[in-house]
This record gives C-alpha cells, structure tokens and sequence, in this order.
DNA sequence: CCCAACATTCAAAACGTTCTGAACGCAGGG
DNA sequence: CCCTGCGTTCAGAACGTTTTGAATGTTGGG
C-alpha cells in the first residue's frame, strides 16, 4: 500500500483518538472509531485487535461502549459467524448523542442543585445572625450568577439538540436572553 | 455556623470540583475555585489547604494553575506576608479563557492536519494503482466530512470567543454555513 | 450432541495521574 | 546575619483507570 494512503490513514485514527480523549472517553474507542471510518468495508473484531495491536478483550469492551454511544453498529456480512462493525460516519449524529445523553443530565443536575440551594438559604432566613444573613446574601448573589451561566449553557444545548443537522446552526441564533 | 450555609457552601465546591473534571482539570483545581468563589475575603494557602484538608503543596501547584487560567487572581493584604487569593467570578470569561488557549488550539491542528492529508492524497495521486486510487478517494470524502465538521466548530468557536458577554449568544446567530 | 470458532468477562498487572510531606529556597524582621 | 514563616518543588506513595490474557460463555455446523 502506497505510504500516503498509511500516512493518512494513521493520522485520522491518531486524531480520532485524541478527540475522544479530549470529549472525556477512552482513547482506544476513539481509534478504533477512526479505524472504521477510515476502512470502506466492514472489520471484525480481530480485524480491529491485529489491527491497533490492542487485546480482543479491550476491542470488544470498546467496540461494546461505542455502539453504545452509536458511533458503531454491527453488520451482519452473510455466511460469517464473525461480528462486523461500521462506523457511523455522522459526526453531527455522535455528538447530538453524547450532548443529548450525557451534558444534558450534567447541566440539568447542575440547574437542580442551585435551586435547592436557594431554596434552602431563603428557608433558614429567620433562623439565622445578622452576620449568617450577610453571607447568605452573598451566597445567593454567587449562586444567582452560577443559575445564569448554566440557564444559557442549557439553552445552548437545547437548541443544538432540537436542530436536525449541526448545520442548522443558524438555530442557535434565535435564543434570546433575558 | 447555620447549616444550611455549610450545605449551600459545600455543594457548591462539589459542584465546582465537577465541572473541572468534566473538562478535563484537575478536580481539586475546581474546588478550590469553588471555595474561593463562595468567600467574600480571599484567603490564603494555608486557609485553603485546611479548608479542603489536602496538602499544602497540592494547594501551590493548582492555585498556580488557576491563576494561569485566569480563575484565580493574587490579592496583596497590607502588613501580610501571605499570598492570598479570590476567585474570578465571571464564568464566561473563564470558559471564554479556556476556548481560546486550548480548545482553539485543539481545532486549528485538526483542521490543518486534514489540509495535510488532503495535499498527500492529491499529490500521491499519480504513484497510485487503480485500487488506491479508490481507496484515496473514498479517504478524500471522509476526510472532506471531517473538514466540514471541524470547520463547523472552528467557527462557533471564534464567534463565542469573539462576543465580549457570552450574553451575547445572539451573536452565534449569525454564522452562516456555505 | 459435540466441536470449533468466535465473543465476553474478569482478576491481575501495567500504567498514568494526583497527592503528600519532607526538603529546600527565599524574604523580611530582629 | 541568622531565624522564622512562608511558598515551592519533587520523589515516592496512593489511587484510579486501562489493558491484558486466560477462563468462561455462546452459537452454529456437522
């Protein structure tokens, strides 16, 4: 195989790996995503393993974690016993997933607590000093800021989540701010 | 103290120690942003060491990294040998501070490492046997979507990163996509 | 039914990251 | 100058995560 064509193919899994490291997954999912995307048919699980050099056991734990994630799915190739992996070369789709799945629960928890916290400062009110009362005025400013940012961030998300395509980022623009 | 003023504090800097670790920090790191965001006078090493019970020089290393990002900033109390520090309240300049040393980074590398390959393709083109060729040209459209998705992001990037209030979210509205 | 070919699981090992505490360096006061 | 109080550094310990490979399932053909 021309060099080239290993040269490119090597930098795209290394940066497929690097991206998923960077979105908080393990490295070895990001390869083998890459790995798939970069091969026009489908590769078994040994495929994989021989292929990155890796255990089967961590290519079928990670191939496991990205059909999870639907980043993989599994092809049925006739007469083969062997299971076959594509990727799913849509990484607007992936990413609408992870967000959807993952930062979704992350903000939402986040929006959560502060409002139990202000509900619990506004409750103590009487309860507490002249000098508690200051600090849980100042506590309710901080938190007022923190409900903000992730109002927005949640917003933001919403907003990707709802459009169809990342392309459709004009979508976006129509969030408005109080 | 009221307890309620601890529970608000402390799911706070949990909270805080979170989100450091959801992009990619040092969890102590976020606790100690968080214990400085939720104290009205700045406080010392030494404060913030026994305040999150962990050592004194794990305190040094991650305040210095907060100050780097620009979360943290030294404050000089007259007649005090200390360094003492408060936090950097406004979180979208914080997040803003992170786009645009790392993330960025992140997405220009990509972006020219796909030029890369693309020029390596193009180039390669006539050493090539009919079977690589096809091969380069089904890496050409995967690397083309890649470009597109990358090129994407770069631009929402840069557009947040250029708002001066991430308020300002109106302002993402108006990428437009080719 | 049994065997072969595969996938999956899991305990142990390897590895990387973070934390600690002691040693060191530095500055200011006496 | 030395001493004290502080910040910083760093080697080693502790910890969490990932990988491995052997053991264990599972499936389909004969």
């Amino acid at each position: 195989m021309h060099e080239s064509l290993i040269a490119v193919n090597e930098s795209t899994v290394a940066g497929m790996g690097r991206l998923a490291g960077f979105f908080g997954f393990n490295e070895v999912m990001g390869r083998l995503y890459g790995t798939l995307l970069m091969h026009p048919e489908p590769l078994s699980l040994d495929d994989l393993a021989s292929g990155l050099k890796i255990s089967k056991g961590s290519v079928s734990m990670n191939m496991r974690s990205l059909e999870r994630w639907g980043m993989a799915e599994e092809v049925w190739m006739r007469g083969e016993r062997k299971k076959y992996y594509t990727a799913v070369p849509d990484l607007w789709q992936v990413i609408r997933n992870v967000l959807n799945s993952r930062e979704r629960r992350e903000v939402q928890l986040a929006i959560q607590v502060l409002s139990e916290s202000v509900e619990k400062l506004r409750s103590a009110g009487d309860e507490l000093t002249a000098e508690e009362r200051e600090l849980a005025q100042f506590y309710l400013e901080r938190i007022g800021d923190l409900q903000a940012f992730f109002t927005v961030a949640q917003l933001a998300l919403e907003t990707v989540l709802g459009s169809d395509s990342a392309l459709d980022f004009e979508a976006v623009t129509k969030i408005e701010i109080g």
